[in-house]
DNA sequence: TGTACATCAGTGAACGCGCGTTCACTGATGTAC
DNA sequence: TGTACATCAGTGAACGCGCGTTCACTGATGTAC
């Protein structure tokens, strides 16, 4: 049955959102339209009226779950503070409402045009805003934030995906001592 | 047609093989067990005479793809020639004969229990040989290990999902001056 | 060493299943008068 | 403002396809004598 044009909005906006949520947990082979509209309270035929393909939504997704992180960490303005936050034991548990490069860092590569592209974007926005952290010559900061960036990825992805929590919990305490100052 | 024990043990290593560089390069979910197989120059009904599942297939492939690339980096002996090395263009193109913890990191930790085993054993014994390239107190050398582990990871990932071949090089020039000494 | 037979690695057709996508249909919404 | 009709968001069955897995079969290998 027809819907009005503001609740058709709204059901399009639930999707990308149960789509950014999903894909950070699973993986974007890892779920299927099907679930995502169920997760959206909509059935899967409608979702080719929204999207034009699951890739579409793939992109879209992935945008929205990297501006929501971005969100989350404009609250911090000092370097150790983002820092704790992003290495903290709550980002490592919650794989679905954390930061979308650490959740989908080796899947993304292997997408297509517009994942990466989102992806791109993101990363220099974020790059810039790291940079902005550090005190310096700007050629420094920039490189400090290369590196920073990539430690805090890099130490997520890690802990996630060791089989042993004391190795985690360690990963990401030295990882916020390293990087944190 | 029956095959000798010889030429069948040669086989089931072809398949694994196969499969640890195909993994790497399309992810777990990327490669079915038909193309490993054909990979492998079998075909695809043969696959469970050597493996119980693909999942069994999966767990073995990645612990031969981290002992492969153990190997390799065994020649190095100081710290900045094994960080040059590891975030070396070359390296960052060839995902499938690379290191799988960077082309496999954010889909292991959604993968099963014979996978992240052997993924956590694997880290425990490279962050033992990082440490070992280090001076100074073993407390201090361990949680240097372990940052230099995730920037090298974090960084060779984003460099591989960046678009942009310029982000890419500077990503992973950055971070051997961050981390190579 | 040679022969007869059992074994079993590999083949290829077939299975049930879930996927991404399409489509005829429904019925509430939006619009023209 | 009220009525009649066109629109179109959402539904659910259906599609072709590729997946992981199974199985009857083949024929060279391994073994018993």
């Amino acid at each position: 049955m027809r819907v009005s044009r503001e609740k058709a909005a709204e059901n399009r906006e639930r999707i990308v959102d149960a789509a950014a949520r999903l894909f950070r947990e699973h993986g974007f082979d890892g779920v299927g339209v099907d679930a995502i509209m169920k997760e959206a309270g909509l059935t899967h035929g409608g979702f080719y009226g929204h999207f034009g393909s699951k890739d579409d939504l793939a992109a879209e997704a992935l945008t929205k779950a990297l501006l929501r992180g971005n969100e989350k960490l404009s609250r911090y303005t000092d370097l150790s503070g983002y820092v704790s936050a992003y290495l903290s034991d709550r980002h490592c548990a919650d794989r679905g409402d954390g930061c979308g490069l650490a959740a989908l860092g080796s899947d993304a590569a292997r997408e297509g045009k517009g994942v990466r592209r989102a992806l791109t974007d993101y990363v220099t926005a974020r790059l810039e805003w790291i940079a902005g952290l550090f005190k310096g010559a700007a050629a420094s900061r920039r490189k400090r934030a290369i590196a920073t960036l990539s430690g805090l990825i890099g130490a997520l992805t890690l802990a996630r995906a060791v089989d042993d929590p004391d190795l985690s919990k360690e990963i990401l305490a030295a990882a916020r001592d390293a990087f944190g100052s």
